[in-house]
DNA sequence: GTTTATCTAAAGCAGGCCCT
DNA sequence: AGGGCCTGCTTTAGATAAAC
C-alpha cells in the first residue's frame, strides 16, 4: 500500500500504536553523498503475510515532519517492537539512540554460530533464501536511485517484500535461537565432551587439510601474480613496527623532560636484558587468568 | 638442569560486513 | 560513503614437552 497523502499517512501511524511488533525498513535516497535522506517507511504489522500487499510505504521524501511523526509515536514507544535487519542504518534517519524497544535481525543473526546455522553471509537476502522457499531475491533496486518520483513499479515491490522477508527470517531466527538456548541448558557436561571426542578426528582432519590447502593456494598465487581468480582474492597487508634503540628512547626523553611519560610492558627478553637491575626498577605487575583444556592421556 | 620448540589465549589493530 | 561491530592477523605471555 504506497501511500502520499500526509493526513492519511499520520492517522495509520496513529492505528499502528495498538500494535505489539512491528517489521520495518526504509530507503535512502543520495546514500552515497554525506546528507542523505530518507524516502520511504516501509511498515508491516501482519508477519503471515508473504505477499507484501499489507505492507504499508510511507512516502517520506522531503517530510521531516513525517518522519518526526513516526519517531514520536513509533521509535519512541516502548510498548511496540520494532524490529529491523541491520538496525543501526535505519536508525540514523529513525531517531537513533533514544528509540526504544528496537530488535535487530541481523545482530540475533550473529550470535547464531555457523554451525546452527550454516550460511556464509548475514545479509536479509542470505538469511531470506535459507529460510524460506523465496530464492534469487533481486537486491538490484536496493542501490537504486530513491529521489525520484514517481517511484517505479520494481522499487515499490522491492521496498514492500523487503518488510515481508524481515518478518519471515524474524520468525525463523527467532525458532532457531530458542532451540539452541534450549539446547545449551539441556545439554550435560558429560554429553559435551562425549560430542566433542565424536567429531574430533574429522575436524583434525578437516583442519589440517584446509591449513595446507589455504597455504599452498596462497603461495601458488604469490608466484604466478596472480591477485584474484574465480575461488579467492589475494590481499596483501603490509604492517610497520617502528623500532627503535633504548638509549635513543632516554635521550629523547631527557631532551624533553618530564612531558613524556608512560608505562611500557618489559617482555621477557627486556626483562632478560636487565638481569638484576630489573630489582632497583619501580614495577607493576598485572595478571591475567585463563583457562584451557588439556587431555586427559 | 637448561635451553628450545610448540601450543593456547589475549590484546591491538586494520579491514570487512551490513544497510541504502 | 560511512558508522558500529566483528573477524582475522600479529605479537606476546605463559605452560608444557622435547632436545641438548
Amino acid at each position: 500500500m504506497y501511500l502520499t497523502n500526509k493526513d492519511e499517512i499520520k492517522s495509520i501511524i496513529l492505528d499502528l500504536r495498538d500494535i505489539d511488533i512491528l517489521w520495518v525498513d526504509t530507503e535512502t535516497a543520495d546514500y552515497k553523498t554525506k546528507t542523505p535522506r530518507i524516502s520511504l517507511i516501509q511498515v508491516l504489522a501482519y508477519p503471515d503475510n508473504i505477499d507484501g500487499s499489507r505492507t504499508y510505504l510511507f512516502d517520506v521524501l522531503n517530510q521531516e515532519e513525517l518522519v518526526g511523526y513516526f519517531v514520536d509515536h513509533i521509535m519512541m514507544n516502548e510498548s511496540i517492537t520494532k524490529v529491523f535487519h541491520n538496525a543501526k542504518y535505519d536508525l540514523r534517519f529513525l531517531g537513533g539512540k533514544q528509540t526504544k524497544n528496537v530488535f535487530c535481525t541481523y545482530e540475533l543473526a550473529k550470535t547464531i554460530p555457523y554451525h546452527i546455522l550454516p550460511v556464509k553471509s548475514k545479509s536479509l537476502k542470505t538469511l531470506t533464501e535459507y529460510f524460506t522457499d523465496f530464492k534469487d531475491i533481486d537486491k538490484n533496486e536496493q542501490s537504486g536511485d530513491w529521489g525520484v518520483r514517481p517511484l517505479k513499479k520494481n522499487q515499490l515491490y522491492y521496498a514492500q517484500m523487503d518488510c515481508v522477508y524481515l518478518a519471515q527470517v524474524y520468525q525463523h531466527l527467532l525458532k532457531l535461537d530458542k532451540i539452541m538456548k534450549e539446547n545449551q541448558d539441556n545439554i550435560s557436561l558429560e554429553d559435551l565432551c562425549k560430542r566433542y571426542r565424536e567429531i574430533e578426528e574429522q575436524w583434525l582432519f578437516l583442519d589440517s587439510e584446509i591449513k595446507f590447502l589455504k597455504d599452498n593456494i596462497k603461495e601458488k598465487m604469490l608466484d604466478n601474480n596472480l591477485e584474484e581468480n574465480n575461488y579467492f582474492k589475494l590481499s596483501e597487508r603490509k604492517t610497520n613496527t617502528i623500532k627503535t634503540t633504548i638509549q635513543n628512547l632516554i635521550r629523547l626523553i631527557n631532551e624533553k623532560g618530564n612531558s613524556i611519560d608512560f608505562s611500557i610492558n618489559l617482555t621477557k627478553n627486556i626483562q632478560k636484558s636487565l638481569g638484576n637491575s630489573l630489582d632497583d626498577l619501580e614495577t607493576k605487575v598485572e595478571t591475567t587468568i585463563s583457562y584451557s583444556l588439556k587431555d586427559i592421556k
